[in-house]
DNA sequence: GCCAATTACTTGAAACCTAAAGAAATCTGG
DNA sequence: CCAGATTTCTTTAGGTTTCAAGTAATTGGC
């Protein structure tokens, strides 16, 4: 280490050792939580994180969304929404629809059944969450909540200053 | 909301809504982290993220690990590992041989060539990562660590208290 | 020594996921 | 109107992932 022409520390060359292991940490955390919540999910309910997911989202929706919607919200493929709903809309759990408006779009909705098998594991699901943050405080959480948007707001920056 | 007899806000019923905005904010940077470092990865060096993370694990380890021991670490199923090794051994990448004090036993390492070319890719992606966490200050990374880590052994007593 | 339990890994089936290419419908600028 | 660009969704190919069942080697109790 040494010292710059304005007396601030600096390293050569330069050290983002802190960062890499604040993204291990934060990836350890998210895979511990998600497989904790994948195994509880198929143990109590035999259903896949994947599709609490996509119910998760149609259920804050009533009126349904788009596979596009689906798509952006859950940041995953097109093409991955496509089977994911076929499978559901299968199960029984979605109601599929051809857009009248513009037929290219397929409007997708929970069935009756859908929804409540979706709110009856959604109540347990928060309980197990709770469970998981247990040990935070409540300022530990406000704190955590703040530092992950700021995070999120860098993230989306840097991934937009990449794409152009 | 109500007070209860000692004068603490209660809610009737418990309401976990703050502690699952955390987890779906988590996972919102971890995703949107994860796709980027993904995308990254696949357009510079055309390698995906899990044979990252892998040759990461053996970079840390020149003698070698089982693979038992990098399906632990890298919190992935042994079936996963098999898979996953099996093509980077095809490609060069890894060395493997049956350990001679346990026929059971594989041990997997990074070839010198493998070994190379992480590195060319590591010293890239700390980059990456820094640049993702390039608007927080070194006080927002310490105290994201510290919270992480509460969170992380919050969640592990949880998972065990639920397996026994 | 021997048998049962355990450990390490592999295999198989189904699902999930991405990227890229393709098909169909819509929009847009002449 | 109409040809080209765009949008929406599907398809395809290649991997990744889990769970469960299976195989092989070792360990531990007796």
């Amino acid at each position: 280490m040494i010292l710059d022409s304005e007396t601030k520390a600096v390293e050569l060359p330069e050290h983002h050792g802190d960062e890499l292991r604040l993204w291990l940490r934060l990836l350890t955390c998210t895979t511990l939580i998600e497989g904790e919540v994948r195994s509880r999910l198929r143990e109590r309910f035999d259903v896949t994180l994947p599709r609490f997911d996509l119910m998760a989202q149609l259920d804050k929706v009533p009126e349904g969304m788009t596979l596009s919607d689906v798509s952006k919200r859950m940041m995953v493929s097109n093409g991955n929404v496509t089977g994911l709903v076929e499978r559901l809309v299968e199960s029984g759990h979605l109601d599929r629809r051809t857009s009248d408006a513009d037929r290219r779009v397929q409007v997708i909705r929970l069935t009756k059944a859908g929804r409540a098998e979706f709110r009856k594991m959604a109540a347990e699901h928060e309980l197990w969450i709770a469970d998981v943050f247990g040990d935070l405080t409540p300022k530990d959480v406000r704190e955590l909540m703040r530092l992950l948007a700021k995070t999120k707001a860098s993230a989306q920056k840097s991934a937009k200053a990449r794409a152009g």
